[in-house]
DNA sequence: ATTATTATAATCAAAAATAATCATTTTTAT
DNA sequence: ATAAAAATGATTATTTTTGATTATAATAAT
């Protein structure tokens, strides 16, 4: 086996169980332990995984080596939560509707659910416009990106360009994804993208916020807005994220789990 | 077998499973391991590829759209030509310039060989945006997209307000593919698109075309431009296409051929 | 704390892959 | 048809990769 196919193939059981041990590697490979630990090391030079006694960890939220796992394969965790989320939140929208939705992980789960509707969705993510360009065959969902400076490794246009140009939009819906919902308020961790998020916030009549549990009670760097700006938050059920949401005293008909 | 055909075949053989060994190469192809390690080198050159030991996988990047669109449906008909008539253009720009790159298969292909510099670019396509968010770690480059509506199946913004987003912007160069070039003038396939290439022309102090052999002496559906209103055309040389070229009677100095 | 066990790192020789060279064949231009 | 140029395959030297061996370091057991 060749050496770049093997790096492929470690990577992928680490996907699978986010942790890989020499032993199990050089059973499922089929090659010597010295040449296992040479690769564990070249994969930890690049940053792409964590050593440790006996294996290796996946380094999570980090960008794996570009060339060997597609983006689409990278941000696994908690997918089927964030999948779930994203159902119900699809489940607001209508035929006929006009949308906003802001670019995240969960966010882009929603697409699968929308596709078989007509809709015209408003976007500052280039992942979620070309998700939905190849998704939607038919072309019954009509795509409008913001303009422009394309915030790095992230898919999401920033500036104020990108807030000037969604002022010539009107949605009913606005989905947001978040990085906290407190008591304080909803909150992400970059200042340029929440000014985006900001004037989605001001042209749209309502706004859903989709957030997985580890999001509840948490505060991320930049406050976007008030609880009470929102409409309606989606999130997943866990003891601790409901006594959490309990103790944050939202409107009973605001919040949906899932 | 002869060597052109032979590089498309690899290339076919590498976009079914995004590596390929010179073993196996050989074996397909029918010839010796020399042959394939110098047509391997060659694409390595031309950035069409990477090279590993063992054999090449493919260039490391490039813009895979999600996991749902085959590698296969890629195009790589003319790859070679195209490389070699981007990287020509590619020279041209130099650090620090403000360029606007329109979208398309060729001007693509551009991007490895701007990787390098400090630019900050404008571009109307999100697969080009996307290719140089992937292809540059340092972030040197600057990507500027157009708002707009997504036209389906291209990657590409349309609309009047891609056309009054690109009036905040100037650039030294636009770069431009086409769908024809002719006596009568630049020429492309959709009007939508074309609307948002004249006020990228409008803005641009220098305008370059980058056209292969198959465009030339071609006229598509929508007249772009007059040849008179075009800085520079680059193309691959045929015996066809030169002859059809002198007919046009196109200033020497504007003509490059590769 | 000390020893036993296990994992890792370093070193080296064998194997595999590549690059360089050169003679031969094929293609191209005149 | 012939000479020049380009491409190919075989050979050889070089480089990379690999697995085995041995020494070192980390964990576990007593």
């Amino acid at each position: 086996m060749k050496k770049q196919k093997r790096i492929e193939q470690i990577l992928e059981l680490l996907n699978k169980n986010g942790e890989l041990t020499v032993e199990e590697a050089c059973k499922k490979l089929s090659v010597s332990p010295a040449t296992i630990r040479r690769d564990f090391s070249l994969l930890s030079e690049k940053k792409a995984v964590t050593k440790s006694w006996g294996g290796i960890i996946l380094l999570s939220g980090y960008p794996v080596l570009d060339s060997m796992t597609p983006l689409s394969q990278r941000k696994t965790e908690f997918l089927l939560e964030k999948k779930v989320i994203a159902e119900k939140a699809a489940s607001f929208v209508k035929n006929g509707d006009v949308i906003m939705i802001d670019g995240g992980t969960t966010t882009l789960e929603m697409i699968p659910f929308l596709a078989h509707l007509r809709l015209k969705i408003i976007t500052n993510s280039i992942l979620i416009a070309q998700h939905i360009d190849n998704l939607s065959k038919k072309h019954d969902l009509e795509v409008f990106l913001t303009g422009g400076m394309l915030y790095p490794s992230s898919g999401l246009l920033v500036s104020t360009q990108a807030s000037e140009s969604l002022e010539k939009y009107h949605a009913k819906w606005l989905f947001l994804s978040t990085g906290g919902v407190s008591k304080k308020g909803i909150s992400n961790s970059n200042i340029l993208v929440v000014e985006t998020e900001r004037s989605m916030i001001k042209q749209s009549e309502n706004v859903v916020i989709l957030a997985d549990h580890t999001k509840i009670g948490k505060n991320d760097l930049v406050k976007l807005c008030d609880l009470k700006d929102i409409d309606i938050l989606i999130t997943n059920e866990t003891q601790e994220s409901r006594q959490i949401l309990e103790k944050m005293q939202l409107d009973k008909k605001k919040t949906f789990f899932v």
